[in-house]
DNA sequence: AAAACGTGGTA
DNA sequence: TTACCAAGTTT
């Protein structure tokens, strides 16, 4: 059925989105950056990290020399961290391993780390009009509605078939518009709720729109009960600096600045501070808990602010290297996960109900 | 194979 | 308020 391409493709012509940022260039890395943000993240949220990003960014070889503390810092609360971190190696090795010119094949562009086989498949087809099949959450769903695919599209055997479908379904050309076809459709159309199926150029083939199955598929993921974690997290302040601690690569907030976690054990506060940080301190003002939700479990932060006295020496028990001292008047310049920056926001807030 | 990994929007 | 999930990849 090359008729579904060559359908889409038209009304892709008259519908689809052609003003997006990263959309009328064929350079690689533009490319791979979009393509990179966009994974798991919407349209609208990603254009301004987008456009910050390629101003401090321009090209590989810039991204490449960049501490990776920057690129944190510019990739600050748009979320799954590793991305930026793979993206950062990734320059890296283009530059090492490729002479600092972009891979030119989906099979190449596949082994630069945080590059899957449907990015890759995008990166190739977008930049060299390589042909090969995407499937993203988008296409996942079209699909699924369009040829009535059964099944979550997590489990291996559906993705599977989906794949193949995908496969079967290619054009011999014009690969670009083709795969931007399909997730335009997906993201402007075949939307997950409340499809636009009046619209649709294949409202008269559609199996789950002739079925009356349209809110059905594709099939939602079997759902689980998200546990709920509870913490307390030290704001320790001392000159206009709060005390922040580099998280390790791996795990929630990879590589970004964070408050230390105070343990459920710790029943005296103030001493686990100068066992810790070797700082004394003294209480200072409750600040409002704050519940934040993950995809897989929901965090309630507890602040707790202490202030530490301001000749306290600087440097920290044991971990040198992990804590420092972050000026609260320059936080834009951290990389800070969001509950934090909503914390520390709160923090440096002029007081509404103050006089 | 299934879980981990962020955040914001939507119903 | 809660649940679901979006231009997915890695382990």
């Amino acid at each position: 059925m090359s008729e579904f391409a060559t359908r889409l493709t038209a009304w892709q012509r008259e519908h689809g989105r052609h003003d997006l940022p990263w959309q009328g260039g064929t350079d690689p890395y533009r490319i791979w950056l979009s393509e990179i943000m966009l994974q798991q993240t919407q349209v609208e949220t990603v254009i301004p990290y987008y456009q910050r990003f390629l101003v401090r960014f321009p090209d590989v070889a810039a991204l490449a020399a960049a501490p990776v503390e920057d690129v944190m810092t510019l990739w600050s609360g748009l979320g799954y961290y590793a991305r930026a971190r793979n993206l950062h190696r990734a320059a890296q090795r283009i530059m090492s391993d490729h002479g600092g010119r972009f891979p030119t094949t989906a099979a190449e562009i596949s082994t630069l780390p945080g590059v899957g086989r449907s990015t890759a498949a995008a990166i190739a087809a977008f930049a060299f009009g390589e042909r090969g099949a995407i499937l993203d959450g988008n296409v996942k769903r079209v699909l699924s509605r369009i040829f009535g695919v059964d099944g979550f599209p997590g489990e291996k055997a559906v993705e599977n078939r989906l794949w193949t479908l995908a496969e079967s379904l290619l054009p011999e050309r014009d690969i670009g518009r083709y795969i931007q076809a399909q997730m335009d459709l997906g993201a402007t159309l075949c939307t997950r709720a409340r499809p636009a199926c009046v619209r649709c150029p294949f409202q008269d083939d559609c199996v789950a729109y002739r079925d009356g199955r349209i809110a059905e598929l594709p099939t939602p993921r079997p759902r689980k009960t998200v546990p709920r974690r509870s913490a307390r997290y030290a704001v320790v302040v001392r000159d206009a600096c709060v005390l922040l601690e580099r998280r390790p690569p791996a795990g929630i907030w990879g590589g970004l600045l964070a408050l230390p976690e105070i343990p459920e054990h710790s029943t005296d506060v103030l001493a686990w501070a100068y066992e810790r940080f070797g700082l004394r301190c003294t209480p200072g003002d409750g600040l409002a808990p704050l519940s934040h939700a993950f995809t897989h479990f929901v965090l309630e932060l507890q602040p707790v602010v202490l202030h530490a006295e301001p000749a306290a020496p600087p440097t920290m028990a044991g971990e040198a290297g992990t804590m420092s001292w972050q000026a609260l008047g320059e936080l834009d310049a951290a990389a800070l996960p969001t509950p934090v920056r909503r914390i520390l926001d709160a923090l440096t807030a002029p007081d509404l109900f103050a006089n």
